[in-house]
RNA sequence: GUCCCCGUCGUCUAGGGGUCUAGGACACCGGGUUUUCAUCUCGGCAGCAGGGGUUCGAAUCCCCUCGGGGAUGCCA
């Protein structure tokens, strides 16, 4: 068994894409299968090498792995369809040669009428050229170049068995008339060099987006003419917006590259991806690879569009978070510590974990340390737009001002016993009214860890700081 | 227009004629823990697109309608 992702690189790996790459992975882990990679990349306009190189990238971050690929030739190469014209050019010729294609002369109006023309008439379009005999294209070619077309057979039923969709039955009239194979800068098109591709490279299982749902008799009839096997098929149901439409920008993050930025783990959205669209006999989502591997079954995958759930993602990768021990997470949000400028390089390995074990779980991504952490590694933290508002109510101030009392009285080891009870005692207030102003005015926030963990991890010294500050500011 | 695919809580899904007063998860709401928030924990809200059949019985089978998606000449 030989399954195989084809991206072309005309862009970031997109989650979708992403979603395609992640379930062949997984089958072909199941079954032991190779999986090869292969780059489309015959849209000579869009296609750039620096797509290829971050499309690759991002896929080895997510963890997948192939066995062959632009990087590593099996002898089913080159793995690039822009490296791979000459075999093209021998099979047009042959289904020149063999009537199964043939040039067409005819000028975009000419086809668009003809279109419309059968269209009105309700009768399958047949192009005007498709009889032309050899000489008489021979002929006519001479006037320049002129795109070649696949005859497509009249009334001939495709069908196959896809693994999710069922068997699906097409007649080759509704295709849509003879289609181009070759356009007339000589470039092959997509629909035509796929089947060769993959019958060439011996791929048995193609699982792809269900946007190729209807290319595929297309891509039947041109193997059968070529007397090229074709491949067992898997469409999988598209990845949605939450409008419903197709998954783009405007729905939110839909870029590989971004989310590992942010700080999603790769094992997160290979589970969620993994998961689109089926689910597990106990009802378990959260599941490691290898469970994924093993629970696995591509025909159980529904067969209805899904919408991408940013929000379940987040809460799977916030999951994921918290199942790492302290300092392997530690080291994963180092970087984006670093990033933030927080300064962590002076601390010690132990405090800096002191840290982020108080922190780590209010981050559903690796970025959302960046705002707990400063609180203990900032010097001063300016209140937020609800901290100050709080700080601004007259029981704060009373707090402040106590607090600014107390403070100097105290040092590191007193400061956790004397300054909350020494505030408590010399105010009216308590329980909301006291912990709230207590925590904005030290945090500058109003959510964070317990103040009876925080305070001696700030420390004395920046706690004075901080109600100094609000003292200044809000007094 | 024509052809193909699809339609269960807001979202992801379970369920393939009776065990469904439709189960789970995310989100949301409420309780508990935490002297806030988060975590954790307990509970709640919420759905079979619509209409016809078939059947003793339909979310489950058939038909129609509606809705969404895809293909239909130089994207993949």
């Amino acid at each position: 068994m030989r399954v195989r992702f084809a991206p072309s690189p005309t862009g970031y790996l997109h989650i979708g894409n992403a979603r395609t790459a992640v379930v062949n992975h997984i089958t072909a882990k199941k079954s032991g299968a190779d999986f090869i990679i292969r780059v489309e990349d015959t849209d000579k306009e869009r296609s750039t090498v620096e797509s290829e190189i971050s499309i690759l990238d991002d896929l080895r971050w997510l963890g997948i792995e192939w066995n062959e690929g632009p990087d590593k030739d099996k002898g089913h190469g080159p793995y690039r369809q822009s490296e791979r014209d000459e075999i093209y050019r021998e099979y047009t010729k042959r289904l020149l040669l063999t009537g199964h294609a043939f040039t067409c002369f005819c000028s975009n109006e000419q086809v668009e009428e003809d279109k419309k023309q059968a269209m009105t008439e309700n009768r399958p379009f047949l192009d005007r050229c498709r009889n032309l005999t050899l000489t008489e294209q021979e002929e006519l070619s001479f006037h320049g170049e002129y795109p070649v077309k696949f005859k497509v057979p009249v009334d001939e039923t495709i069908e196959f068995d896809d693994k999710i969709k069922g068997h699906v039955v097409f007649n080759s009239s509704n295709i849509g008339g003879d289609f181009i194979i070759v356009r007339s800068d000589g470039g092959p098109v997509y629909n035509y060099i796929v089947s060769i591709d993959d019958a060439l490279m011996e791929i048995t299982h193609v699982i792809r987006g269900e946007d190729h749902l209807s290319n595929t008799p297309k891509q039947i009839l041109i193997a059968k003419a070529l007397g090229l096997p074709f491949p067992e098929y898997a469409h999988l149901p598209l990845i949605l917006g939450s409008d419903k439409k197709k998954l783009s920008k405007r729905h939110g993050i839909t870029s590989v590259d971004l989310y590992r930025q942010e700080g999603y783990l790769p094992e997160a959205l290979m589970n969620y991806l993994g998961l689109l669209g089926w689910s597990t006999e106990s009802g378990e989502e959260i599941l490691e690879f290898d469970q994924l591997v093993s629970l696995f079954d591509i025909s159980s995958i529904g067969k209805s569009a899904a919408v991408f759930d940013f929000q379940k993602l987040k809460w799977m990768n916030g999951s994921y978070i918290k199942k790492y021990s302290l300092s392997e997470i530690t080291d994963m949000f180092i970087p984006y510590l670093d990033k933030a400028g927080l300064e962590i390089k002076s601390l010690s390995r132990e405090k800096l974990e002191n840290i982020i074990s108080i922190t780590r779980n209010s981050c559903e991504i690796l970025s959302d340390i960046i705002k707990p952490a400063g609180i203990f590694l900032n010097e001063i933290n300016i209140p937020d737009e609800e901290a100050d508002k709080l700080l601004k109510e007259d029981y704060s101030r009373d707090i402040i001002n106590t607090a600014s009392g107390i403070i100097p009285v105290l040092n590191d080891e007193t400061v956790l016993t004397g300054l909350i009870p020494g505030i408590k005692e010399n105010t009216e207030h308590k329980g909301k009214k006291l912990f709230h102003p207590i925590r904005a005015m030290i945090t500058g926030t109003l959510s964070g860890p317990d103040l009876d963990i925080a305070i001696p991890v700030i420390g004395y010294n920046n706690l004075k700081k901080r109600i100094d500050y609000c003292k200044q500011k809000y007094c």
